[in-house]
DNA sequence: TATCTTACGTACCCATAGTTACGAAATAAA
DNA sequence: TTTATTTCGTAACTATGGGTACGTAAGATA
């Protein structure tokens, strides 16, 4: 599984421990408010080694919100693909948004929510990402939706897309009330309330 | 109704002037990616003359933020508190918060739901400025429901708190689509289905 | 040992943004 | 006309952040 050694100075930066301390600043921070140079702080990499590495500031974070897709957007797909009941997803949902961030040893709110929001002032790559993304969510959502009304458990009028919309709504304003401060009991009470709606 | 004469050299600076493109930078672009320096382009004012009116970049913010909630913000609260149905005052809402913006000349999203997002980029005055205007919206949510039970208008049995969060959030959450390009007409849809729920 | 290759990191460049020092300009009062 | 007062705006200062030039270190190969 080593690889064989090769010719040229060994590279000493740690690029998954670089790659995981960026991810979780901008997750714990904010995407466009940790520069290179904190990272370089936090890390002991320098700056030229993080550009070597990741080729920019952009390179840098859309391989950081690669690392969040599979840390925290699979797993939400996870749930809506999962054969169960439409309730029980919906539970599911409530519980996954709602977990004790602090207990799991990471940040509250959506690192993905939050490139959103700042989706100007991302680079290019990241930016069509950050599109591409929203695109597989509501996409992921809206395939459950269909296949729950196809099963009857969901009779509600309102259209797929616009479910679709309304779920990853919903779960924008829970991560917005997590970052504000208000406790994940409250925000599940609210959670269930929205999804109750569509049944 | 003018002002006396006074000493020394007559002002110049538009102060309503620089205010209202201001206002117009946040909201329209974001609050915190407006340089004084782009406000000093587009109104012709020079930056010691704003700083001489607004006394920092917090200082205008806040000013901003302060026009805005005249502009914006009262006419929510005028619907919450009119003596309407509760149906009525949901209506309301989806038909204020869908409004075409363009056709208003008015940028589309929402300033103080950017700026809560961005409370940690925000100066001391503005940001406390932004917490108390939380409260004021929590607190008019909570009223108008409050009342609306009380009439035997809503019977839902969501906590009062809650369910001012929820219709907080659900407003947060069409002011994001409209920021991301999701057409009003997809957005009062599923705000009216958001609002269903609650009756 | 000499050479080729690759990665390292200090020190810098450049642009932007908030902020202000300071001399000039404009007006009322003396 | 001189003085006191108030505002004006150019040109700086400082800090930060993305990005890189370049001389050096470390290993493989000849």
């Amino acid at each position: 599984m080593e690889k064989a050694e090769k010719r040229g100075r060994p590279k000493t930066l740690e690029r998954e421990h670089v790659l995981q301390t960026a991810l979780m600043q901008y997750w714990g921070v904010s995407p466009t408010d940790v520069s290179i140079g904190e990272i370089c702080k936090l890390t002991g990499a320098s700056k030229p080694g993080i550009y070597r590495e990741f080729g920019s500031d952009d390179g840098l974070k859309c391989a950081a919100l690669e690392s969040y897709r599979s840390l925290a957007l699979l797993p939400l797909f996870d749930i809506l693909k999962r054969d169960q009941s439409f309730a029980a997803a919906k539970a599911a949902l409530v519980a996954f948004t709602t977990q004790d961030r602090e207990a799991l040893g990471v940040p509250s709110g959506c690192l993905f929510v939050a490139m959103r929001t700042q989706r100007g002032n991302l680079g290019s790559a990241t930016g069509e990402r950050v599109d591409l993304l929203r695109e597989e969510v509501l996409d992921a959502y809206m395939v459950w939706i269909e296949t729950a009304k196809s099963r009857g458990e969901c009779s509600a009028q309102i259209p797929n897309d616009a479910a679709a919309l309304y779920f990853d709504a919903q779960n924008g304003g829970a991560m917005r009330m997590q970052k504000e401060g208000v406790d994940n009991a409250t925000i599940a009470t609210v959670l269930r309330y929205a999804f109750k709606m569509i049944e």
